[in-house]
DNA sequence: AATTGACATAAAGATTTTGTTAAGAACTTC
DNA sequence: GAAGTTCTTAACAAAATCTTTATGTCAATT
């Protein structure tokens, strides 16, 4: 079973806030929900969602506020919904790192293309061109599969969890590059953990356990002592194996 | 054809003042003079010159209060003339922010040339193809991606430990330039550090070892005997290497 | 040719960082 | 609510890195 987007909607009325999960579950996406922003504060920082859905006018606080503090860690996508007609609160709120912005009333449709959109952006942003444009990312045996969300070593599907895919899908997206604990941690735990590395060990020694030969000798994925993780490079992949 | 650089010439001996000044306008630049400190203020700040070669011996002050004059407000290049004992002053200088030395006596060919040198560099600061507007940086086999944080020799990744990527990374942003052994263990390990420049030369030979050839015949990072090390630079890479 | 000073290299021990394992908590799913 | 996953934490083992010490090399100088 492939692994769902993570959708939460920040949404203060009821009615609404059903709806649109009704949509997105329709539409083969995870909805978790706030009614209001200190909920919405929990819900971010403790459930990492994909994408946000939100709508300005809450109840507690300026809906504004809930964009600041996510863009102050986060290329997290967010999806602003309004009543709101006026240009200048949509200027506002795409100044501050909205992603997109709806106009209330809006269709089914709309909206689930708006999230695919703004989905595909985010995982363009920090991507190799190449894995952008196909949706596949590959490297000797390794596939990643971001379309269906799988991951393949020799064609065979291997079984990660979550947070194991979620590892593995960020580096694949920055091939080559080293990302360091500290970043993979805010992004995968939210901008509230302090510096636990430990679980990342975990996580990463199960990761290897799955897709290399000799766990003790990586090809995909390395460590860069003292800093953070890397996964291998397409391109690069022949000569480092050559090389052995 | 271009408007001359304008190079000030601080030198309280005349006759090699007047040696340099004749060089020099051969050489297609245009010249002035000052003979001692107070001198070099006015026409520094009257006449903007475009690089200043200097001569510490000054009779009414010295002539490193002239570098940090200079460097308060600032990036005018500055090529710094001294005589070959005075090894201790040519430190002092690069750390004031002197761009290069020159030991008397020296070579016309060798003045102009890093003259040259220095004006180009000044100019690059402004332009965009400096290392930190391309995150990248070259000199022949040799590649520093600073987004990726890695170092690649023929395009093969080079594991680099933390401290010699700093090491190697630090040089590469100043390619071209000396950077003195206190300079650099300062940056690295902290402005407490005591003048320890034995774990410089440990790390510059592990970093030899992985990125060179032929570690006794550096082509990349060479040792200015007295002061400190220097990473080629891309332009010059070339040259350097025909020369040998 | 010996001396000196500066740098390069090698090796060893100390220290830090990472990998591995296991056990219990928390969560899912039936 | 029971069984099976998954997540998190802690303890320990293993590996990599850092620093120091010792020794070698080279060039300039006497």
């Amino acid at each position: 079973m492939s692994i769902k987007d993570k959708i939460l909607i920040i949404e203060d009325e009821k009615s609404i806030s059903h709806f649109i999960s009704t949509i997105l579950s329709v539409n083969n996406f995870d909805t978790i929900t706030a009614k209001s922003g200190a909920e919405a504060y929990t819900m971010i920082t403790s459930h990492c969602p994909d994408l946000i859905v939100l709508d300005l006018g809450l109840p507690d606080m300026d809906g504004l506020k809930i964009i600041e503090f996510v863009r102050e860690w986060s290329q997290l996508p967010i999806i602003v919904v309004s009543a709101r007609t006026l240009e200048r609160d949509k200027v506002e709120a795409l100044e501050l790192g909205a992603d997109d912005y709806i106009t209330k009333p809006f269709g089914t449709n709309e909206l689930i293309a708006r999230i695919k959109t703004a989905l595909r952006h985010a995982r363009a942003r920090n991507s190799n061109e190449s894995v952008a444009n196909t949706g596949i990312f590959k490297a000797g045996d390794l596939v990643i599969d971001y379309n269906k969300r799988q991951i393949y070593i020799n064609g065979e599907n291997v079984h990660l969890t979550q947070n194991e895919y979620k590892i593995v899908s960020l580096l694949g997206k920055c091939a080559g590059k080293v990302l360091t604990y500290d970043y993979i941690l805010k992004e995968l735990w939210g901008p509230a953990t302090k510096g636990n590395n430990q679980i990342l060990r975990v996580n990463m020694a199960n990761i290897r356990r799955k897709i290399e030969k000799n766990p003790a000798e990586p090809k995909y994925i390395f460590t860069e002592v003292g800093v953070g993780y890397r996964m291998v490079e397409s391109s690069e992949f022949e000569q480092e194996n050559e090389s052995k």
